[in-house]
DNA sequence: CTTGACTCTCCGGTTACCGGGGACAGTAGA
DNA sequence: TCTACTGTCCCCGGTAACCGGAGAGTCAAG
């Protein structure tokens, strides 16, 4: 009979472990003295110790070991946890490998730009929205301001509410500044319907924006030459981070949309091709 | 002004996550209502947001996120935090790898047995022990219970008690069955000296054993052949698992050592060489 | 008999949140 | 205006595998 410290000693643990193992109900000592409560362990239980330790040494959890060791399994059920053990520890190393990856490439950005990034670039998934939408080809930017001033005239004349921030979507393939393929679209909720075409406003429709997995940043709007640069370091970022550009259209997010005239704040949203997957 | 649903919407998150950052102070609301408690953001706060975001992708911990978002740090600094991440990212992926290696090579090995071990295999430190030791050249098995029963002799004439389980060194390079270089080695209180050399008795001597890193399994006696078998086993799993042996001698530890002539259990610990990153 | 070393239980803490309960708050439709 | 329904609040407990410490009781040696 060996005292908790010793049995300790030899199985080159510690005490509270032992303790958390009897908790737990892994190793029970094979003697509690009922006055003092001292565990004793025989010598013949280090083998179970030693199985405990190997496993754990696997990296498998104390509760699937107690299961491995106390339904004797068969060797099939064993390999089968094992291999089960192999394909999670590979897509672990791999998903830090990849944060490694980024890691990398943020020093790489950072040194080459100077200077700590002020505009984080994050990637997100963006859910499924409920939009009233129109579309067109505008001439330049300093028609955007007009676009939206007609949708908001609709939607005062029609009383429809929005739902959440706006959208522009541009669905010409790269930055431009003029010969905008431009859709504003308004967040509605469920029970909207389109208001009835008119010669004199635009035609609204009804649809739903897929959800999508997006590279986005944000930026507060001080002045229209930041939209380009914006674009340009979201650009680089994507490319330093090898992800890949979908064909959807970008996206742009303007929030307090709702004081007409006081866009503070708005977010650029570059669709992420997640699919690589199939061709890697 | 958001309210916190939306802005967790908006940067892809959860309320829960949000009430968090507000507990630790990562991220406290514009403002709290008093009366209701309710928390509202601005939009201008998602910046923060996204920082948070990045920086948890990389996986810096919460704290380290809200000390480098809060103290502005200078670019070394910054750069500095992100190589050491980078080094503890290596480092991590380096121990995975390692564990999934040591997975795969059982599922070989199990393989290559057919069955699951019976005796784990287990790496592990001894630490030093002080002992009173005696080594001759014995001519063949056999002789292993004289020799003990020579020390055990001397021991009881000095009235010297051991402090832990018995050892065997073998110092001959590998494993046979005659001319056993061996030293029993028995471990000892610090107050404990020498007996006085007699022509009788071995002569015993005080050393220290050296803490070790050893690759150890434990085994019950039953008989002779096992012994073998053991080491026969040892000595595969350490080739399947890329250590390397020592120089120095395999040691076997006698559990239950107090009661002579009733060995249950012992252990045979190999020494591993662990200097392997010297000329890796 | 007295040290000093050991051991006991219980409690709290670690990380980054999640889930749920019970109680209000805000909003939209009837 | 009443009533659902949804949103939000706080608090408590849980996760995994223990560690650290407090305060009390035990054991072995001198």
């Amino acid at each position: 009979m060996l005292k908790i410290g010793d049995f300790a000693r030899f199985t080159d643990t510690t005490i509270k472990t032992l303790h958390h193992y009897d908790e737990i109900g892994l190793l029970k000592p094979a003697r509690i003295d009922s006055f003092t409560g001292y565990r004793y362990y025989t010598v013949a239980q280090m083998e179970r110790m030693n199985r405990i330790l190997a496993l754990k040494d696997l990296g498998f959890p104390l509760e699937q070991i107690t299961h491995l060791l106390d339904n004797n399994l068969s060797v099939d059920e064993i390999s089968g946890m094992l291999k089960l053990r192999q394909a999670e520890l590979q897509s672990r190393i791999e998903t830090e490998q990849a944060r490694l990856d980024r890691v990398a490439a943020r020093i790489k950005l950072m040194h080459q730009e100077g200077q700590a990034p002020q505009h984080e670039v994050i990637i997100k998934q963006v859910e499924a929205i409920r939009v009233l939408s129109t579309r067109k080809i505008i001439p330049n930017q300093g028609h955007i301001p007009l676009f939206f001033g007609e949708v908001m005239h609709l939607l005062k004349q029609y009383r429809i509410t929005s739902n959440g921030p706006w959208l522009a979507l541009y669905h010409h393939g790269e930055y431009r500044t003029f010969d905008l393929d431009m859709e504003v679209a308004v967040p509605v909720g469920a029970t909207v319907t389109p208001p009835a075409p008119s010669t004199t406003a635009p035609e609204m429709s009804i649809r739903t924006l897929p959800p999508q997995t997006v590279a986005s940043t944000v930026c507060h709007m001080e002045s229209q030459v930041d939209v380009f640069e914006t674009y340009q370091r979201l650009l680089n970022w994507i490319e330093f981070h090898k992800y890949r550009i979908s064909d959807d259209p970008c996206r742009e997010v303007y929030f307090e949309s709702a004081k007409p005239g006081e866009i503070l704040v708005f977010e650029t949203q570059l669709v992420i091709d997640v699919d690589r997957s199939l061709e890697s």
